[in-house]
DNA sequence: TATAAACTATGACGCAACGTCAAAGTCAAG
DNA sequence: CTTGACTTTGACGTTGCGTCATAGTTTATA
């Protein structure tokens, strides 16, 4: 099928004046120019498009895309598996993200300070794993765990120890919370063990301590149906679980 | 506590440049100006900085969001509250573009045609959901949901009847897919009439059909971990459980 | 104490990726 | 045929910084 500029427009959500810059700058040349003068794309200036659009969806430069899509050797269907990384990496950073802001609330609301560094966790930034969604470059291979774990320490505004005990503790609190729920009492005492964890671990982002704060962020995670998925896929229920553990736990 | 400049630049993982820059247009000003001349932010320049940075992760000009900070009226928990909902919506989208990116993959894979209008489901558009996300607008509470039914219908090239028609069959979808899970066997009549529902739904995206694509489409939700929460929130084991009836349905 | 490197300031130029507008040709429907 | 919608090219402008130069201040080390 095809596509008159602004048909094309249309359908990819942008816009017309996008599209002819994107033909000067060779980067979506037409398929063909009508006599009239327009400029016509067809089914492969579709696909282009559709890659340009999700290398712009993560911030790539069009003159990068441009030299990645013109190379002798880009293979579409192993783009497309790498943008299925990046967007996935991506979506885990906004989980982050949205998990600092449900911090945020719950020490607001809960009348506790949270540290400075942990607001911004999840930012945008010159984060290494951030780099990585620049495409098939394995960051974590090339520089070795040492320097990502270092670099995930400072952003923390931990020590590179601190950081791996943050690290571990996080492991550790998952398993109790699975074995605790195999049990199945919120009450006992490895549920309670299981929220004394989760406050060691909120450490790391609140320079205080509330139940209060506590209890109204797990249950932020409660009412966030993805971020419920996130923790029942864990193991099925353990979300709710833990907001019934900490129930018990603030009392 | 307090920083100079660089130091607020690292903690939230922006320029120094960007910091001058905002202070120069009023957004962000130093808490105060040292003897020498540096500048000094303090605690509620943190907390303002992080406001200014969420709303930047949603692409809101620096101009707007000046106007919202120092605006009589702002409250700070309204507005962590916002950027929650706002980063939820952007976490929906990013999954709907993560899924047209599988049916992509499926697709190819599959040799089967995609329809040109479902490789663009999901990019960031004038979509009226994408309106929504600029804090507090109620879009479909101002328009009424007639008209955000069809700006979705017109971007999924379809009718408004056929629209509905895909909205009925997801829901439909979804019901059958949870009543054949209760029964457990993925061989059931039941079961394999979910597979024939979901090729139906598909049809909205493929203009072909195989069933090569189809199983690795589904695949490829149980192996990504979020979708496969995402189904499993439906009911726990759905996706494990499709897959398994798409195996037979294949057969 | 002196020195050099690192940090801070201001000013200014430049850039990427379009948005906006003007002027003129083409198309389609009444 | 007329008019409004669509297309073209060209050009100016905008936003949000990145980069660089120059000069003052701070910090760590010999």
């Amino acid at each position: 099928m095809e596509y008159k500029i602004q048909e094309l427009a249309d359908l990819a959500g942008i816009s017309s004046r996008t599209l002819r810059y994107y033909d000067k700058i060779g980067l979506l040349k037409p398929g063909r120019i009508h006599s009239n003068g327009y400029r016509v794309y067809g089914g492969a200036e579709v696909d282009l498009l559709q890659q340009i659009l999700l290398y712009r969806e993560m911030d790539v430069p069009l003159e990068e895309i441009s030299k990645i899509l013109h190379a002798p050797n880009f293979d579409r269907k192993v783009a497309l598996q790498n943008h299925l990384r990046a967007l996935s990496d991506h979506r885990d950073r906004l989980n982050l993200l949205i998990e600092t802001v449900q911090k945020t609330i719950s020490a607001e609301k809960g009348g506790i300070l949270m540290k400075d560094h942990a607001k911004f966790e999840g930012m945008k930034k010159n984060m290494i794993e951030e780099n990585e969604k620049k495409y098939g470059k394995e960051t974590r291979a090339h520089f070795g765990d040492k320097v990502v774990n270092e670099s995930n320490a400072k952003l923390m505004g931990l020590t590179q120890k601190q950081f791996e005990d943050h690290e571990t503790l996080t492991t550790l609190l998952n398993q109790t919370l699975v074995r605790a729920l195999e049990e199945g009492d919120p009450g006992s005492p490895l549920a309670q063990k299981a929220c004394e964890l989760h406050k060691q671990w909120l450490g790391s982002f609140w320079s205080e301590y509330s139940k209060e704060a506590h209890l109204g962020l797990v249950q932020m995670y409660v009412d966030d149906s993805r971020f419920k998925a996130y923790y029942d896929a864990i193991a099925p229920g353990t979300a709710e679980f833990l907001l019934e553990a900490m129930k018990r736990y603030c009392q």
